[in-house]
DNA sequence: TCTGGGGTCCTAGGACCC
DNA sequence: TCTGGGGTCCTAGGACCC
């Protein structure tokens, strides 16, 4: 009847209830699902955000992204713990694996969420809805942390249906459901309308992703030009995108820092893009790219930000290279204001190769590509401040900065 | 005492070329 | 004195996602 099934998993508060199952399993007795919790950076380093919350949070009214002064104000008795990334990616690791037992074609679309392509599979785990409770329960048993599967016949409306109600549900959303499930929710509900399309929707008297559904294309496009578009079509249930095994290309790698304390001079602003850098180049190199575009963002302690960009007239991944122009970038454009945040990216990637060095300055390039060699088999092997350049020995600042997408963990039950 | 960090894609405006 | 238009590339900024 349909022609294709897909599902979208997705883990229910994913970060507080990765480090609610890890607690259990370290021997904690309290499960911080179950208390008004949240997952949050850290207030000193000017990093206090909420970045995931339990439901018992939710009933607080407690929102990702808001200050933890915020919350605190809704509810004082908030438990925060600490972020851990690397928990998170053992986590989704596992739960990839489990999946694979149910479909070749898995797509990870983040870290906690996943698309499942089940089309033509009834005869092997049942019927959708039966193989999503299967695929459910395994991962709460052997994982100890709940999903919620959302099926239709393309990966929007699993998506939005992975949306409903939680934690712990599977939801469908089939073409024929659209008019009943999906079109009575508020705009914002709908994914890619975020708050800016949002608010000039309803400023258009569209209120409900019905009445997006029933408006007119050309108005939409006059006011949100192609976007506007797109969430028309995404209203209507339209979408034609594949669960693509293999994930896309890296169009480009940045790191950026919230200062702990505001930086008002050019020296400290230097040692932190270096730090930056380093961290990026490392990456840049272990991808085997090199980078034909660099680019510096600069926050400033009143929220104001503005970026910087450069093109190379040759790609490259050295370290001391990509570094000399991030700062000949930070000369050109910073203003002076006191600095928040500082963030380097680079672009325009092709797939390294050596021949690019052989063009003049052959040893000196060869030296510094041999230096990073070393520098990163060294971090490889001791951790990325095993070894540090000499400018940041007594200095307030870390040597290496910004998080690494770590590869190859083991799957969590090996771990349990 | 406010307000993270990792990404992708789109658009407007200017430069430049024919 | 007036005054084309098509195309591409580049940059800065904004919107959206998790």
């Amino acid at each position: 009847m349909h022609s294709k099934v897909i599902f979208h998993i997705d883990v229910n508060s994913a970060y507080l209830s990765w480090e609610a199952t890890s607690r259990l399993q370290n021997g904690h007795s309290l499960d911080l699902r179950t208390i008004p919790s949240a997952i949050g950076g850290d207030v000193d380093k000017r990093r206090g955000i909420i970045l995931a919350k339990s439901i018992p949070a939710k009933k607080y009214n407690i929102k990702t992204g808001e200050s933890l002064m915020e919350a605190f104000k809704k509810c004082p008795d908030l438990k925060v713990v600490p972020p851990n990334y690397d928990l998170y990616m053992q986590c989704s690791n596992a739960m990839v694996h489990i999946l694979k037992d149910y479909s070749p074609f898995i797509q990870r679309y983040s870290v906690d969420e996943c698309f499942l392509d089940y089309s033509n599979m009834d005869e092997h785990f049942g019927s959708p809805v039966q193989a999503a409770t299967t695929i459910q329960t395994r991962i709460y048993n052997a994982l100890g942390f709940t999903v919620n599967i959302g099926i239709s016949s393309n990966k929007l409306l699993a998506k939005m249906a992975s949306d409903f109600q939680k934690p712990n549900l599977v939801h469908t959303l089939f073409p024929e459901e659209i008019e009943k499930k999906m079109w009575p929710l508020p705009i914002g509900d709908l994914f890619m309308v975020g708050k800016s399309s949002a608010k000039k929707l309803l400023n258009l008297g569209i209120y409900t992703i019905g009445d997006l559904a029933k408006s007119n294309p050309d108005l939409l496009y006059t006011h949100l030009k192609s976007h506007g578009l797109l969430i028309w079509n995404y209203a209507n249930g339209m979408d034609h995108s594949l669960v693509s095994k293999e994930s896309d290309p890296v169009k480009g790698i940045g790191n950026s820092t919230t200062i702990p304390f505001d930086v008002e001079d050019e020296k400290t602003a230097k040692l932190i893009l270096l730090s930056l850098c380093e961290s990026v180049c490392m990456r840049l190199r272990q991808s085997n790219l090199s980078s034909e575009l660099v680019h510096i963002k600069i926050k400033t302690n009143n929220f104001h930000s503005y970026s910087h960009q450069k093109k190379l007239l040759y790609g490259s991944n050295i370290t001391h290279t990509i570094y000399q122009e991030v700062c000949l970038l930070f000369d050109e454009v910073w203003d002076k204001e006191p600095i928040r945040q500082l963030g380097v990216r680079v672009s325009n990637l092709n797939a390294s190769t050596k021949e690019q060095l052989n063009l003049f300055d052959t040893t000196h390039k060869e030296k510094l590509q041999r230096l990073d060699d070393s520098i990163d088999s060294i971090r490889k092997k001791y951790g990325n401040e095993a070894i540090l350049r000499g400018c940041f020995i007594n200095a307030p600042i870390k040597p290496f900065v910004g998080g690494m997408p770590t590869k190859d963990y083991p799957i969590m039950s090996s771990l349990l």
